[in-house]
RNA sequence: CGGGACGUAGCGUAGUCUGGUUAGCGCGCCUGCUUUGGGAGCAGGAGGCCGAGAGUUCGAAUCUCUCCGUCCCGACCA
């Protein structure tokens, strides 16, 4: 036939980060916009947001959050209030210095009416809600303060990358008071654990939760924990992070009460976020070469019908069949929703159009011609299995399509969980960690490494060196490990395995 | 912000080193015919100030400079 074998070009194997940002487009998910490192989010893109934002919500809302919203500007005096804080920050900030636009004399528009003081872009909101917060927050009985809010930041990215790395991105970003450290620490194991089990549950993402070292905390936190997920060229991806505070942005921002005993009391703070980025995490988690593969619960639409019209007589006949089982199929509910079922009526070659549902990575999609009405019968296929198409009569098919979408749903975690555990390993020898996190082609570096389980001392040198030598870091020290040995580096002793590997 | 590569139609590219008549080609798009359970075939057609600006020259996609943008590698990060 002289096509090509995969729909996207180049493939993971022959060049990762280009298959990345070709699955992107293939999938019509973003792009790049006039403003650089500023991306558009597209109608498909968007509506995997939508369902990732949907889902959340509803796990903080039952966590006892509500939602807010607070300025996009941040006074520069307040980002400046804690040291830690601006110095994380400082380097990405956009600033706004003047509030109107002159016309000079070559009628070019000149930035006039110059602020007192200059505003930040928010990078984060700690600080603004901070402020906010100290006035909200008087007695022990306004405590827990459980908020969230769903907004844009902005970050100055050096390099960007679709949904891994803009200047501009969305996020959520909980933020809460508590009267003591230990319950703040508790709900940044909550959130934590919300984060793990939405990653794992919706978009069938594998992590890993545990802590960062205080090299890679928060600016401002005193300690931070994470997920960390694999993508398949096995560097790993951030994909939330859940920080305690203590009373560092209280001091700041001067978040006091009263406690029981009547005495003056700082507040213990808590922050924690996901981003768009974990669009970027579930493209690079179960793509294929041929594009795009959505888990069923976030996808925009689970299904589309194809209308297979190869004669005009029986064209009208096939439409109305595809319609009746559209309706059919909204009527199942999964996820606790209606089936999304779109009918493809577009006139476009049957061919082409199944190609862009693939690329699009859409769970299921089923071809209905005048040869499957005789039949009964409906042409399934499953996007996690690749190409293959199998035909299915159509009562079947109907009774069958929730437990299908579960199935798909459930097989691309197992994949990508196997996956993972294939090229996760605990290594003694630091000869062997050096080899295991270097390429065999210096000049053309194949996909290589993964997740190393080694000991350490808990030694900062070590980690500053691994990332010198290597390029590697320390993901996060996991929740409940507590195997002791020897560090790989000194041969001292280690209170448990850390987690090492290349990252985004 | 440093090092490298690159920028030609919606997308992918040839031509650039060695300046020279209307800048080719593939995919896509439009029209017609054919085909019809599969990313169709044939014929015709539309679409480019060759990233932007300046310079060298009789003449610039091609040479020089500046700027902008993209990608990779570093530093930084969700």
């Amino acid at each position: 036939m002289g096509k090509p074998k995969n729909a996207i070009s180049p493939t993971r194997e022959e060049n990762y980060p280009e298959w990345y940002q070709q699955v992107v487009k293939a999938a019509d998910l973003a792009e790049n916009t006039p403003v650089r490192g500023c991306m558009v989010i597209k109608p498909w893109g968007y509506g995997i947001w939508e369902n990732i934002r949907d889902a959340l919500d509803v796990m903080f809302k039952e966590t006892g959050h509500k939602n807010a919203y607070f300025p996009l500007f941040i006074p520069k005096s307040f980002l400046q209030r804690e040291a830690d804080h601006v110095d994380g920050f400082a380097k990405e900030c956009a600033v706004v210095t003047h509030s109107r636009l002159e016309a000079d004399a070559d009628g070019i528009l000149q930035p006039a009416g110059q602020l007192d003081e200059p505003l930040i872009v928010r990078p984060t909101s700690e600080t603004i809600i901070g402020e906010l917060f100290a006035r909200w927050v008087q007695s022990y009985r306004d405590l827990p303060l459980l908020i969230n809010q769903w907004a844009n930041v902005v970050r100055w990215e050096m390099r960007p990358r679709l949904f891994l790395r803009t200047a501009e991105f969305l996020w959520q970003e909980g933020h809460t008071v508590h009267s003591t450290a230990e319950e703040a620490i508790e709900e940044t194991q909550k959130m934590l654990r919300i984060y793990a089990d939405f990653a794992e549950n919706w978009l069938a993402m594998p992590v890993l939760q545990g802590e960062k070292t205080v090299s890679e905390r928060f600016p401002g936190a005193e300690s931070t924990l994470c997920i960390e997920a694999m993508m398949q060229d096995r560097k790993a991806l951030q994909a939330g992070t859940s920080h305690f505070l203590g009373q560092n942005f209280s001091k700041a921002c001067g978040i006091k009460f009263q406690g029981v005993e009547g005495k003056e009391e700082l507040g213990w703070t808590t922050s924690w976020g996901v981003s768009t980025r974990l669009i970027g995490g579930m493209i690079m988690t179960h793509s294929d070469d041929d594009g795009l593969i959505v888990p069923p619960k976030v996808a925009p639409t689970h299904a589309v019908i194809l209308p297979v019209t190869p004669k005009e007589e029986t064209r009208g006949q096939v439409l109305e069949a595809c319609n009746e089982l559209a309706r059919e199929l909204r009527d199942k509910i999964y996820s606790g929703g209606s089936i999304r079922v779109d009918v493809d009526d577009r006139d476009l070659r049957g061919g082409e159009k199944y190609w862009q549902w693939v690329k699009k990575g859409i769970p299921l999609t089923i071809e209905v011609g005048p040869r499957d009405l005789e039949k009964s019968s409906v042409f399934v296929g499953r996007r996690d299995l690749g190409v293959q198409r199998e035909s299915m009569h159509h009562s079947e098919f109907v009774e069958k399509i929730v437990s299908i979408l579960e199935e798909i749903q459930q097989s691309l975690y197992s994949r990508a969980l196997s996956f993972r555990e294939e090229n996760t390993c605990e290594i003694n020898d630091k000869k062997e960690l050096y080899s295991f996190f270097t390429a065999q082609n210096q000049s053309k570096p194949e996909i290589h490494g993964g997740f190393a389980l080694v000991h350490w001392d808990r030694d900062p040198k070590w980690e500053e060196s691994l990332k010198n030598d290597l390029k590697v870091s320390i993901r996060c020290i996991p929740e409940g490990a507590s195997e002791e040995g020897i560090c790989v580096f000194s041969g001292k002793p280690s209170p448990s395995r850390v987690v090492l590997a290349k990252s985004y």
